[in-house]
DNA sequence: AAGAGGCCCTGATAGC
DNA sequence: TGCTATCAGGGCCTCT
């Protein structure tokens, strides 16, 4: 679930909130998640001062004072609670996937700070914590990511020439972590209807209009929904209790057989599996 | 070496 | 009410 722009809002939120704060105690209740939590993780983080939460692509960075730190992907329901401790049923929360009540299930992290404690819920399990030593080791970690649509080699030339005579479809691509890092499945859909072209479009026959469009597009559908709170299928709630509110914004996702939200545009919005995701595009508009 | 597909896992929902 | 099937926002691994 969480893309981007809902990761960045839980970096935006847990950064107020943890900046200067020191880690008294960790609990792994469940080191199963997608990789194994590291044995040595309770030490690394214990008594370490947390000096910013940065996020690059879909991933949390958190960074302690001495330059280690730890890195956390929320997989697809991975949430972070932050609970008081002294009044354990006042929550503040940061949840995607979940009502703002702490679960009682699936939490498989706690870090307890002095008045506080984060807490990290993921049912499936597919999210996980990694630690890093140093920032070169950290920055191997993201070696093999394409750039964010907002960085500067996201460029023109970049996305034409990536494409040369790639014969995968374009929604793909735009899933493609190491061809641009960031957007996931309700993106690519939106995007793609922005730019108005057919999600199955292979790479090599995008025309040079096509790639501005890519370009143009990638930047902002995300940066509206960081500006709209993110977004969610479920509740999805930033630290303040706010609603993320971009879900309003959907032009084609989980829009299937609804009119197209294109001014003029007759068409209906479908839904087609490319690459076992579930894909929606104006069959009319989007060629 | 690019690209397709399977798979990790739990929970919500739909259909019978 | 209770079963089974299908689907879900990610991404790594294997096979062709």
């Amino acid at each position: 679930m969480p893309e981007l722009p809902e990761v960045e809002i839980v970096r935006q939120s847990l950064d107020k909130k943890v900046k200067d704060k020191i880690i008294l105690k960790v609990l792994v209740k469940n080191r199963n998640l997608r990789f194994k939590i590291h044995s040595g993780f309770k030490r690394h983080l214990n008594k370490k001062k947390i000096k910013k939460v940065d996020r690059f692509s879909k991933y949390l960075i958190i960074r302690f004072e001495d330059n280690t730190g730890f890195i956390i992907h929320l997989g697809m329901t991975g949430t972070i609670h932050l609970s008081n401790i002294k009044n354990k049923n006042s929550l503040t929360n940061t949840s995607f996937y979940h009502s703002p009540i702490l679960p009682k299930k699936h939490n498989h992290v706690e870090i307890q700070f002095s008045k506080m404690k984060f807490i990290y819920n993921d049912p499936r399990r597919f999210g996980y914590f990694s630690i890093f030593h140093n920032p070169i080791e950290l920055k191997k970690k993201f070696s093999h990511f394409g750039p964010e649509p907002f960085s500067k080699s996201f460029n023109m030339n970049y996305i034409c020439n990536y494409f040369k005579k790639k014969e995968k479809n374009i929604k793909n691509f735009l899933l493609d972590q190491k061809f641009v890092s960031g957007i996931g499945n309700i993106y690519a859909s939106e995007i793609l209807f922005k730019c108005k072209i057919h999600p199955n479009k292979k790479a090599k026959n995008l025309t040079k209009y096509d790639c501005k469009k890519i370009f143009k597009y990638s930047k902002l559908v995300l940066k509206k929904a960081i500006k709209k709170g993110g977004s969610s299928i479920r509740d999805f709630q930033n630290i303040n209790g706010e609603t993320g509110n971009f879900q309003k914004n959907f032009n084609v996702y989980q829009r299937e057989n609804l009119k197209c939200l294109k001014s003029k545009c007759n068409g209906i919005v479908k839904k087609k599996i490319i690459s076992n995701r579930s894909s929606f595009f104006c069959n009319y508009c989007q060629k």
